[in-house]
RNA sequence: GCCGAUAUAGCUCAGUUGGCCAGAGCACGUGAUUUGUAAUCUCGGGGUCGUGGGUUCGAAUCCCUCUAUCGGCUCCA
């Protein structure tokens, strides 16, 4: 006998081998239904420790804490689609037959599955068919089952059945630890955990169609990616759909289109953004407000030139690294003369740090500049305004002493952190990104200088209390990063801040300061960019408010409507009034009924309105209206100190 | 760069299996109307159907090239 303890933290004794359906069958019928899977995890066990998922066939033989997993869950979200992309898989088999399949885990909404069609290629036309049959398969009610093999079994199998593909990803497996799935007439070679059977999943809807890189190699075979979702309701599918069509409705190109802050033009060039004149008001104010800041944290606002000779990026290094992928040097009327378009702006500020003698009295050194660099994205990588070829970075590099690069460390942490809260990106992930330690020929600098960079940024994001994940191989070439990674509309996650540790730049420029006992010294340098890049970070921004932005950030914060033309003097005096106190105010006296002036106004996503008319005019007042709601009338030296008010709490720290 | 898809008026879209001068709504111009909290009415202008080539008696529609865009992959200093 064996005791099973439930997240309530009751005990029940059971047989040995019992499994988690026989455990929910004896706690209800209905259960055993709902159930998908279930998480074990050693009696007694750290909180932290999540526990591992496991078939609800699976035999239980030690006394252990379970969860039985429903679809709320995630674990039982990812067990249902790992359990679809074997169906799709078997569905994929049966309707092309001598499929060679890569692999085909489970997503964040989904699934998908890697597969080789020999020539044939698929396109959406197919998906219909697949849901079909997927389908079909399911109401068959196919158990899941699971089987231990051996290595050589396992080899043999594959090559018997001609998949080239699953026999690499086995020769990389230990002997003894490799099972196989099967399902139908489908068999693959997987660790699971699995459903019981496939009669869970209601309803099956092929997303997409992509190529992907087996095993993520740009140089090795492209393999077909088909993407899926699938439910154990019809009607969470259809709610799905809506929130998907929802979500699309926030993207920042539509919104940006309908609200004239950005356009782009095929004649400019692909990845080049034009910002329009409502656009560059939304840039100038965050520009504006980060310099205040950045101001009062004794940071200096420098300037540099679009361009920089190629020797500049060959000393940084950069032009060995990304020289072949970038735009190419410009050629001059002078033989052998070669400038490059401005790629980052790291090289120009090193150079404005020796263009003075340094004691270590005048460290730290923070210079800061809206940069704007220009690099040669693959086409295929260009997306609106999150992935462009001309950009400008709210770039900043800290020059310090080895003994302020925790402190500055920090502070750059408060910064970003204030910025984060002050546009509310709430959800936020930190990455603290380290090299790649099975490929150093990635990185430059001496190991030494890495891990104490490495080492100091992971302590800096520990004392800070922020908590991060680590992910390696994302580090920049010249140093580990914390970024802080947000995710847009449909759930893609990008980086927006960045703050990055570098010992090896002040190396390859020479950097140096007199230290107080007369020696000369190296300083360390800290990369940092809270909005990433304005581009970016108005692109995101975007997707989360839906172009609602707040007050103080809005292009048009007031619009005033006449009621009719006879007001429209009043009018123009208010706007002029409010214009005075620095708000953002215009008119819209156009011939047309209030309610469509109203109307596309609010569609503008103008957040304030003013309405005047006869009683207005008679007791020298506005009518005001904000994000749609009457907010009754006000004098206009009440309705400013009102806006201001409002933008002031907005900014509030 | 790779895989798949898309491209019709400023915007959003219609345009059956190739067949008379390519359509709508909004926007724009015009005239009327002078409006009290989310779409007033009238008339009008506007498209080499992304580009270049091909098939055909005939192409927005079929085929190819290029460009841009979208969803992924790879990349992201």
């Amino acid at each position: 006998m064996i005791n099973i303890m439930f997240p309530d933290g009751s005990v029940r004794t059971y047989e040995s081998g019992v499994t988690g359906y026989d455990i929910a069958m004896s706690i209800s019928p209905r259960l055993a239904q709902d159930v998908l899977a279930v998480s074990v995890r050693s009696m007694g066990a750290d909180e932290t420790e999540k526990g591992t998922t496991i078939d609800l066939t699976r035999p239980i033989i030690e006394d252990c804490e379970i969860r039985l997993l429903k679809w709320e869950d995630d674990e039982a979200k990812h067990v249902f689609w790992h359990s679809s992309s074997h169906l799709m898989a078997e569905a994929l088999e049966a309707l092309y037959p001598g499929v060679k399949f890569g692999i085909g885990p489970a997503v964040e909404n989904g699934f998908y599955y890697d597969v080789d069609l020999g020539g044939q290629s698929l396109s959406d036309a197919d998906f219909g068919a697949i849901e079909k049959k997927m389908l079909e398969l399911a109401r068959e009610k196919q158990d899941f089952i699971r089987k231990e093999v051996s290595k050589a079994d396992a080899m043999a199998y594959f090559k018997e059945k001609g998949d080239p593909y699953k026999q690499e990803l086995i020769s990389e497996l230990e002997d003894g630890t490799i099972t196989y799935y099967t399902c139908g007439a489908f068999t693959d070679l997987c660790r699971g955990p699995h459903l019981r059977n496939t009669e869970v999943i209601k309803a099956v809807k092929v997303t997409a169609l992509a190529g992907a890189y087996w095993r993520g190699d740009e140089k090795r075979q492209q393999l077909t990616r088909i993407y899926g979702i699938t439910f154990p309701k019809k009607s969470m599918l259809d709610e799905y759909l809506v929130v998907l069509e929802e979500a699309k409705k926030r993207d920042h190109r539509k919104i940006g289109k309908e609200m004239g802050l950005f356009t782009f033009s095929s004649r400019v060039g692909a990845g080049l953004p034009l910002w329009l004149p409502r656009g560059a008001a939304l840039r100038g104010t965050l520009e504006e407000f980060l310099r205040k800041k950045q101001a009062k944290y004794g940071y200096l606002q420098v300037v540099t030139p679009h361009i920089g000779a190629k020797d500049l990026y060959v000393t940084s290094g950069h032009y060995a690294k990304y020289g072949k992928d970038s735009f190419q040097p410009i050629h001059t009327p002078q033989e052998g003369e070669e400038f490059m378009l401005k790629p980052m702006n790291c090289p120009h500020h090193c150079e404005i740090y020796r263009s003075a003698p340094r004691s270590y009295r005048d460290l730290p050194l923070r210079f800061a500049e809206f940069g704007t660099v220009y690099r040669y994205e693959q086409s295929g990588e260009l997306h609106g305004l999150t992935r462009v070829r001309g950009f400008t970075q709210d770039d900043a590099h800290l020059f310090c002493r080895p003994d302020q690069l925790q402190e500055e460390f920090e502070k750059v942490i408060d910064l970003i952190l204030y910025v984060f809260k002050t546009l509310h990106f709430e959800k936020f992930t930190a990455q603290v990104s380290l090299r790649d330690p099975k490929n150093p020929s990635k990185y430059i600098g001496s190991d030494e200088n890495w891990n104490k960079a490495e080492q100091g940024i992971i302590d800096a994001a520990k004392k800070k209390g922020l908590p991060f994940v680590v992910e390696t191989g994302e580090a920049a070439f010249y140093g580990p990063k914390l970024d802080f990674m947000v995710k847009d509309a449909i759930g893609r996650s990008w980086q927006l801040g960045t703050i990055q540790v570098d010992y090896n730049l002040p190396e390859r420029f020479e950097l140096e300061y007199i230290d107080s006992d007369g020696s000369r010294q190296r300083p360390v340098m800290i990369h940092r960019a809270p909005f990433g890049s304005l581009e970016r970070f108005v692109a995101v921004l975007l997707e989360h408010t839906a172009g609602h932005l707040p007050l103080w950030l809005n292009p048009d914060q007031v619009k005033v409507l006449p009621v009719s033309e006879k007001f429209t003097e009043y009018a123009k005096k208010v706007v002029n009034l409010l214009n005075n106190s620095e708000i953002r105010a215009s008119i819209d006296d156009r011939n047309e009924t209030l309610g469509k002036r109203i109307r596309e106004t609010s569609l503008m996503r103008v957040p304030v309105l003013v309405i005047v008319g006869e009683k207005e005019v008679a007791e020298n007042t506005v009518s005001v209206r904000r994000d749609g709601v009457d907010q009754g009338s006000m004098t206009v030296d009440g309705f400013i100190k009102y806006i201001q008010d409002a933008v002031k709490a907005e900014l509030a720290e």
